[in-house]
DNA sequence: CGGCATCCTTATGGATACTG
DNA sequence: CAGTATCCATAAGGATGCCG
């Protein structure tokens, strides 16, 4: 079982309530292309271009919502070459830069386990989609 | 400027690609009840009712559907026990109590930055409600 | 108590076309 | 190049009612 002080510190009473901080950054943070676009950023500032070859996938219009976001936010700093064409370039401002532990354990932990969590899903599916198996009739029943 | 070893070796060529780990890992991660729940369950297991006292705000459906995906991805337990009325009680599993670390992270995270994130978009608001403010002509225009 | 089913509204996000 | 604007499909998510 896993708990620290400091987690029963904050986890206690009312963490998680409506209005408080958990909740704001996770309405921050908890967005795919917000942690993907950080994550591009670590290593340094970027053109919004190569921005968007490097999230393979991303929309022009979500990658420029989502940096919108991030400059409001104080997590990216845009700047503007009046060249032309323009060059816009992002960077992560120094609160940007205190995310990038996160993203990167975020990362981390996806490369341990998340064949773990296929593997779960592909069992589970395999569970579910059989017949009604009789389980042994003792102590308490785990679907 | 944030850069380790391993992330330019893990965020160099192809991370970030459509299928790769990250991308899974952000697809799970990357939502809100998910890191609540997770974050709610790490203390020890918890019944129905209680979570849902405990994640002010969430219904009935979304906790029933997100645990039924982290029940699904092998992050959590489901067990019943058949008493009148039944009684239905949530727990981590190991993979699930290795998020922990990552949640009480995101928590510290938002404890100690998101202040600093709502100070930066009362600044941004006010000044894109500015009229246009004409820059000093020189170097790199900052919006 | 712990769900599932249904309806319905809103938010998310893709595709496309146009602009300084 | 780096956007903005528009339209449209789908998904997320809330409200309500019923059930074992």
């Amino acid at each position: 079982m896993y708990t620290t002080p400091d987690l029963v510190e904050r986890g206690g009473a009312n963490a998680y309530l409506r209005g408080c901080a958990s909740r704001s950054a996770l309405d921050l943070l908890a967005n795919k292309w917000v942690c993907l676009v950080v994550g591009a950023l670590s290593p340094g500032p970027m053109r919004f271009g190569a921005l968007r070859r490097r999230l393979d996938g991303i929309t022009q219009k979500m990658l420029t919502r989502t940096l919108r976001d991030l400059e409001r936010a104080g997590v990216v700093e845009r700047t503007v070459y009046p060249t032309t064409p323009p060059q816009v370039e992002y960077a992560l401002t120094p609160l940007g830069e205190s995310l990038c532990g996160l993203m990167d354990s975020i990362l981390g932990w996806a490369e341990e386990h998340m064949e773990e969590v296929e593997a779960a899903r592909a069992r589970y599916d395999e569970r579910v989609s059989l017949p009604v198996d009789p389980l042994p009739r003792d102590a308490p029943a785990r679907r």
